[in-house]
DNA sequence: TGAAAGACTTGGAATAATTTTC
DNA sequence: GAAAATTATTCCAAGTCTTTCA
């Protein structure tokens, strides 16, 4: 096949080049990853040419390279070298799965295609993201419109009127006041320095003090605005739908390496108030309005950039093909930067998301040695080994994140594994009858509490109290530690490993085997695997609220149903009668409801036992849901809505009934 | 070597769209 | 057919981990 040379060429020019062989791993992504990425949407045609031909579509064959899809960087490294020496245009996969002889010249051809794919995708080498990459740029916030003359804000009970930027802030403020935010001190302090950076002199030598300030006015005409949106006409609405899918498929897509792909989020943050969680020593401080001189674009030098804005220069247009975003910014609040990135649904984004998967599979096959291994380092004579170990054990055990340290009084006070403090945790040598707990209390991500009761081993009990020995509550308990000695142990002991992958793994093994255990084959299984809400703890509650007011509701009906008895017994007339039949029958269908009610709440508790909840989107393989509905013939899109189906396609295609994490 | 910068994933909250209930 | 509840989507803060820099 001529097209052969061209391409073995280009390949061969890549390997003397880049003599280190760090990147390995990369490329021992691409070789499978590809399977399905490349027969997706494609822009010249060509793969759709191919799709004809019964490649693109659902594959019927299956390629089993060893040891589930995993090579070791140097096993990846040889075979490319055998297809290499032999100038192999035929390359085969190991085992095709053929099921008659009348496809097997077809699927020949079809493994010609794949291979040539795999070879284009094996260009990415040395973190080098595309070839080709071309947008249309950031969507910018709508400019500030001035309120109204009508709407008025009030200084110490008097009208005044706003410079517009002064008023544009305000407007922040009062967007927000029905906002427990803004009855938070640093809130308010936060936001009334930044807003007086805004202020003319005169506005700043006026306003002093913002109790005195009077945002109402302003507050009820945003609320206002908001009804009105409510109330518009079928045909308002219909036209900023339209409005809006117009932008989206102007600016929503780009091209990247003969795709076109979603991007995630092509418009720019708009200014406001930084809303931080927890107790954020920066909330209430100003978000400024991004604007086309702070901008970097970022695509190949063989497209077309994005113009900026008439009368406007970006700050930067680069080339770097080594990342994957679009577009950046360095936000005002933390000085960090912002990214434009593509969406989940894309070949980037998959590929990556496939990879950690891949990663964490890896882990299943050394997770016993590693084991071991931190017990064994539970007796070391080192501290910081014997730190690191006790650190891995709860990560692997309970879960915990890496815990990286932070800048103090930039963020909120939250930890993680290895920035636990001694006031974070307290043994109990005994506890309701469990020997050796450890009991966690502190502020994880986003300051959500993490409490915890759990009984350890022994070895890991004595060294915490080793840990705290001669310790303040505000010391570290792994002094000796920090995550990136932690991730470098563990790179070592396996590679690509790092704290969060136990995170994947550990939640991907135990949908599996809870699959495994939960599903039998006389059951109806539909109905049990309905992934529960994110709201599971709010809707549970709401229902019991549902609950008690029919008991209530009940309990009424009977009270009236025996006064409506005794009123008829008294007067024996028709009329009592009939309305002690209709009492009986409100009671009657009361306690239907109710009964209803209950039913509903056993089954959502129960449904919870294989919570696909939260952690379905980035912990749970999706492929182990795939294989589960593929086996027991149950319609994926009772699992994975629209959104998460495209993010996961690639499981979906690639993944068999059979398929074990 | 350690801090800072950079890139990318994770996850809650707000908001929009859709479905259910009354 | 409106209101309420539920579900989907968007938004963006807060993490992890890698790379760069001094």
């Amino acid at each position: 096949i001529h097209y052969s040379h061209k391409h073995k060429d280009k390949y061969k020019d890549k390997e003397h080049k880049h003599k280190d062989h760090k990147k390995d791993k990369e490329r021992e992504k691409s070789k499978h990853g590809s399977r399905y990425w490349m027969g997706m949407k494609s822009l010249d045609g060509k793969v759709k040419k191919e799709k004809e031909n019964g490649f693109a579509s659902p594959p019927h064959m299956k390629i089993e390279p060893e040891e589930d899809f995993y090579h070791s960087p140097k096993l990846a490294k040889s075979l490319k070298r055998e297809r290499d020496d032999d100038n192999d245009l035929d390359f085969k996969p190991k085992k095709i799965k053929t099921e008659n002889d009348k496809k097997a010249k077809k699927r020949k051809q079809e493994d010609e295609f794949l291979f040539l794919f795999l070879w284009e995708e094996e260009r990415y080498t040395d973190g080098v993201k595309w070839k080709f990459l071309e947008h249309k740029g950031p969507v910018f916030a709508p400019p500030y419109e001035p309120l109204p003359s009508n709407v008025k804000f009030y200084y110490d009970g008097k009208p005044m009127k706003l410079s517009p930027e002064a008023e544009e802030v305000a407007t922040f403020f009062s967007k927000m006041l029905d906002h427990e935010y803004t009855t938070k001190d640093i809130f308010r302090k936060n936001f009334f320095k930044d807003w007086r950076k805004e202020m003319t002199s005169e506005e700043k030598a006026k306003i002093t003090d913002l109790k005195k300030c009077n945002f109402t006015e302003m507050s009820e005409y945003f609320k206002g605005l908001s009804e009105a949106r409510k109330a518009m006409t079928k045909e308002q609405k219909l036209k900023i739908k339209e409005e809006n899918e117009r932008l989206l498929q102007e600016y929503g897509f780009c091209i990247m390496d003969n795709h076109r792909e979603r991007i995630a989020n092509f418009r720019i943050e708009p200014p406001g108030l930084f809303r931080g969680r927890g107790d954020h020593p920066k909330m209430g401080m100003l978000k400024r309005r991004i604007r086309p001189q702070d901008i970097i674009i970022n695509c190949s030098k063989n497209s077309k950039h994005p113009e900026p804005p008439p009368g406007t220069k970006w700050k930067e247009v680069r080339h770097d093909n080594k990342v994957t975003w679009l577009v950046s910014w360095t936000e005002n609040i933390q000085g960090s930067i912002k990214y434009i990135m593509l969406n989940p649904s894309s070949r980037i984004k998959g590929e990556k998301d496939w990879q950690k998967y891949e990663t964490a599979r890896r882990l299943k096959k050394c997770v016993d040695r590693i084991r071991a291994q931190y017990r064994e380092d539970w007796k070391s004579k080192e501290m910081r080994v014997r730190q690191r170990a006790v650190a891995i054990y709860f990560i692997d055990k309970l879960a915990l994140r890496a815990g990286n340290e932070k800048e103090e009084g930039e963020t909120a006070d939250t930890v993680g594994c290895c920035s636990l403090r001694v006031e974070h945790i307290k043994l109990y040598p005994e506890n309701e009858g469990q020997e050796y707990v450890v009991e966690f209390d502190f502020l994880g991500k986003d300051s959500i509490r993490y409490y915890n009761k759990v009984p350890v081993e022994k070895r890991v009990f004595k060294n915490l109290q080793l840990f705290m020995e001669n310790k303040e509550p505000d010391d570290d308990l792994f002094d000796r530690l920090n995550t990136s000695v932690l991730n470098k142990h563990l790179q070592e002991l396996m590679d690509g490993l790092s704290a969060k992958v136990f995170r994947t793994y550990n939640a991907s093994i135990t949908l599996q085997q809870q699959l495994k255990e939960l599903t039998n084959e006389d059951e109806n299984i539909p109905a049990k695997i309905l992934a529960p809400p994110k709201t599971f703890e709010k809707s549970m509650q709401n229902l019991q609220a549902k609950i008690d007011a029919k008991r209530d509701q009940l309990a009424n009906a009977k009270r009236d149903l025996k006064a409506a008895k005794a009123d008829a017994k008294g007067l024996r007339d028709d009329k009592s009668k009939k309305t002690v039949e209709t009492k009986r029958k409100a009671v009657q269908r009361i306690e239907e409801q109710l009964m209803k009610l209950e039913v509903q709440a056993t089954d959502r508790e129960e449904n919870k036992q294989i919570a696909l909840g939260t952690s379905k989107l980035n912990y749970l393989d999706p492929r182990i849901s795939v294989a589960w509905c593929k086996k027991w013939g149950i319609p994926i899109e009772k699992i994975y809505n629209k959104t998460q189906r495209e993010k996961f396609a690639w499981a979906i295609d690639m993944a068999e009934k059979d398929f074990e994490f």
